[in-house]
DNA sequence: TGTACATCAGTGAACGCGCGTTCACTGATGTAC
DNA sequence: TGTACATCAGTGAACGCGCGTTCACTGATGTAC
């Protein structure tokens, strides 16, 4: 393979980071591919020689996006833990008022789970793949028990989206306390 | 008070209830002042003689959504029901499959909470009074446990989120039964 | 009762702007001989 | 080792389009006398 090729892969990736990030910061519809690209450190031209359109990307950034989720859940500090102790300590962090404040960074659910509903199929196909493995993961942490790896994905996912939408810091930091406690 | 003016309150309210379903339905980035404006039966040009911009309109068309979920939540068959008898009702009811299949006329938070919190703060303030009202009416249902309300809610909206984004209808369906447990 | 004028909700053409996408081009690198 | 040509990732001007917003106008209704 010629070196040209692996720089054109590392400009994709880049370009695939970047919408990553951006979607999940500014949403799908607000972030452009000027911006897309400018932060890849590349030019608007350029991009219809890595995807067929800007649709095309959303499907290639969730899934960047919920492999970075799927770190954090399951492995470093949370690799080792199991049952209860998991679900505790995977709580913690989704619940984070770091989390909360960097949606950037975090689960593309709250983040672009409305606008994904609105995708075409295979958009949407391409995020029930990746939620399906996170419950899979989920389950296996948790005896096998998928019914509970739903309701807690369920019950995080809501608990970010309410915080990250009121005004009241006060407010978020209760709504996320709470929803620590979901069993 | 002069008829004229009256006239103009009812085309104000239709304005009000049509960004208050296509927001939900298409997103707010998504819904064009013309198809609002057409959807109300006007034209583009006397939107401006009701609201200052088409930011200026989400508060309100946040608070009729809101007041529709409350009317769905505690009123009706609903409003007698307390404690554990409410919580069952009301979730199979924010659970149904016409919740999930319907967010232009559903919930605000799964349908518009990512764009509320990127919205500006007005925007949010309103947004955090509706959350509060629903969350105190909820809490009064459940022997004033403010903490379960919210836990609550947060499960509610995002298994709603999950299961609109997903394309598979079998997993919808499990997401949102297994949310119905929601303690 | 009729006429002239004022009011005002709504119309629709027009505006400037940013978007997604296209395309002729550049310039660096690789290949042939 | 050098020269000519081919390849190809990326550039940036340009495109058509839809958007939010403005504004001169219309036409129905209300008021004055």
């Amino acid at each position: 393979m010629p070196e040209s090729s692996e720089q054109k892969a590392r400009s994709r990736a880049r370009i695939v980071e970047a919408a990553s990030r951006l979607f999940r910061g500014r949403g799908y519809r607000d972030t452009s591919v000027d911006d897309l690209m400018a932060d890849a450190g590349l030019t608007r031209g350029g991009f219809y020689a890595h995807f067929e359109s800007k649709a095309a990307l959303l499907g290639a950034a969730l899934e960047a996006a919920f492999a970075e989720s799927r770190r954090n859940l399951f492995e470093g500090r949370l690799a080792a833990l199991r049952g209860d102790a998991w679900r505790r300590a995977a709580s913690e962090r989704y619940l984070s008022r770091e989390h909360q404040r960097r949606p950037e960074e975090g689960c593309a659910v709250p983040a672009l789970g409305a606008e994904v509903a609105r995708a075409e199929p295979e958009v949407r196909d391409a995020f029930e793949a990746e939620v399906r493995a996170i419950l899979d993961a989920m389950s296996e942490r948790l005896d096998g028990d998928r019914a509970r790896a739903m309701r807690l994905l369920s019950t995080w996912v809501g608990a970010t989206l309410l915080s990250r939408a009121v005004h009241s810091p006060r407010l978020a930091d209760a709504i996320r306390r709470a929803a620590r406690e979901a069993c």
